[in-house]
DNA sequence: ATATTTTACGCAAACGGTTTCGTGTTGATA
DNA sequence: TATCAACACGAAACCGTTTGCGTAAAATAT
């Protein structure tokens, strides 16, 4: 096991002092062109990389990133990872990446960890138990030590940070006027407990379209299901005691399951009944009848996240203009089978 | 925003030395009870936590473990990450993840960045390019830094390291017995182009079973497609111009893929023909008919190559006992609705 | 030939810790 | 009272780089 090379080595070996291998290497105009030719021969020969716990340590950048998801084994957010860690290693930067598993204490853990020293700044969706309690402590913390902070898709108000969301509430709305425009008049909406702030969103998109068009009564057309461990009953019942004619459900999975039950109820997609979904996930493309989803772009999230951090990073070693930036993505709707249109 | 707090600050405000304030905060019995005491206690009232960087440069450890994938938005690929990220954030590292994006040069190149100190040592999966180029030497590099290394699943015998796989041949070996078992006569195996170490071991087996049971003719019954942008009539054909009743994909997309293609043809399964895929991802659970799939188990995949490296790393400080191993994890069928039994 | 500027390089501090070793003070022992 | 171990702490080296500054030698100007 032959050790990493380090200036030392170079300059015992060169009988040169250290400070000079370091210029020479940086082709520095302070050395002579003779000794910076040997150097750098040298170097490139023994295949010399200097260390960059070293270099960090230095320049007080790591020319890290870490990133803070909820879930990894979860369609949208891989593709906002893939498109940040695209973003990130075009500009020189490495990705850390900590899954909160959608708990509050880890996700606290892992960005205390991060935030001493290993990272330059933070990427995040907040995980829906700090969703639920609302604490953001954490955040608040790693901010007021200067790191800076890019939200994303799952974010709060009370921090001031920049941020990359979808116009949840607007599509929503156009969906949901789509629906209504094409006769539907029993349209409901599938989501989960409240406490996620997109979730609240697309309600709210929902609700002001059925009110614009005189369609709102009240939330008995609204199902909200757990996050996890949804029980076919719960389903089920809500399609018996209701007449619906449209669904939005606020992600893929909700849809699937509902378009199942729903066929197997006899009822015909999407003549009888029409299904979108939240997310262009794998499952939409590959589904029976194929599910119309609202494409959140991850990939595009990713990057404009990745680019807004890394300028934020980078900015600060000019100067600081503390104003912070929410960049809304547009949702597109991707009509397959499970609409007419 | 405040700085953070270094030993030196704190050895300033309370009139001590740094290495009075480090050996306090570790408990030493060096340092006297009153002077730890009220060390401890300012460090705790602000907060104080050592700087990661400096600690990895003094120790040579930077408690970061390198994972290398082709692949983020891959279902198989994501468990296994999430195994590693479990077991290594459990045990105390952070993962620095990069995606090769099933490309050679990428895969150097973030390979090359993270060996210099950024990593104690690595996880990885070869990407496609790598395989079928069968060029390692950015492998030998690292190994030959003695910086540790576990491969797993798509992995090389031409390298020395641990690995992690699964019993690929055997698992097809079994499926396609129970096929013959159960009576199906013209089993195909549908695969990639056969640079892929698994894809030629799942072959084997699916040609070892037939050959026993004297049902092998000649590569009739065997697809290869392209990696990805399969082209429809490319299976429309294969169907048409062979009399199949059972099959195994080495992926759960070509399944699905063919299963759909089957069924417009107006085959019916499981009757008519069966379907198993490799990979237990969310596709197979959710398409019509759900599919039969052979699970990888990739959380324990990925949760045994995180315990490899880390004991490796943990060993290093040790000694160097040089023998590898070469884990194997038994896949398991999951029999859905694409199989009669 | 002397004064001045360049050139080309080395010294040393710094980044933020860890750790070995040395030393002044104390109290116990002879 | 002299001796000595135990105690409590500090000085300094070190990890591998970067960089401001000082300076001898060479080159140029006077």
């Amino acid at each position: 096991m032959k050790q990493k090379l380090t200036l030392k080595d170079i300059a015992r070996e060169l009988e040169v002092s250290i400070s000079t291998v370091s210029k020479a290497l940086k082709n520095s105009e302070e050395i002579g062109r003779e000794t910076k030719d040997k150097i750098q021969a040298f170097a490139k020969l023994y295949n010399y990389k200097p260390n960059n716990i070293a270099v960090s340590l230095k320049n007080k950048r790591t020319k890290n990133i870490g990133v803070i998801i909820p879930d990894i084994v979860h369609h949208f957010f891989t593709t906002v990872f893939r498109g940040i860690e695209k973003y990130a290693n075009a500009h020189g930067y490495n990705v850390i990446i900590c899954v909160a598993d959608e708990s509050f204490d880890k996700e606290v853990i892992n960005m205390e960890l991060l935030a001493n020293g290993s990272i330059d700044g933070f990427i995040m969706s907040l995980s829906a138990e700090t969703q639920q309690k609302n604490d953001i402590s954490h955040l608040k913390e790693v901010t007021e030590q200067g790191i800076p902070l890019v939200l994303f898709d799952r974010v709060t108000d009370e921090i001031e940070c920049d941020k990359v969301i979808i116009n949840d509430k607007e599509i929503s709305y156009q969906v949901i006027e789509k629906f209504i425009k094409e006769g539907r008049k029993h349209i409901a909406l599938v989501t989960t407990e409240n406490y996620f702030n997109v979730s609240q969103k697309r309600a709210d998109g929902y609700r002001q379209a059925l009110k614009d068009y005189g369609l709102w009564k009240n939330n008995d057309l609204v199902l909200s299901l757990p996050y996890s461990n949804v029980k076919e009953e719960m389903v089920t019942d809500f399609f018996d005691n209701n007449e619906i004619d449209a669904v939005l459900c606020v992600n893929e999975l909700f849809a699937i399951l509902c378009m199942r039950l729903a066929h197997r109820k006899g009822m015909r997609i999407p003549d009888d009944i029409e299904f979108i979904g939240f997310t262009d996930g794998i499952l939409s493309q590959y589904s029976t009848p194929t599910l119309s989803t609202i494409d959140q772009h991850g990939d595009q999230m990713g990057q404009i996240a990745a680019q807004m951090l890394i300028e934020r990073i980078e900015a600060e070693m000019v100067d600081k203009e503390e104003t912070y930036r929410t960049e809304i993505i547009e949702a597109t709707l991707i009509t397959r089978e499970s609409t007419r249109y």
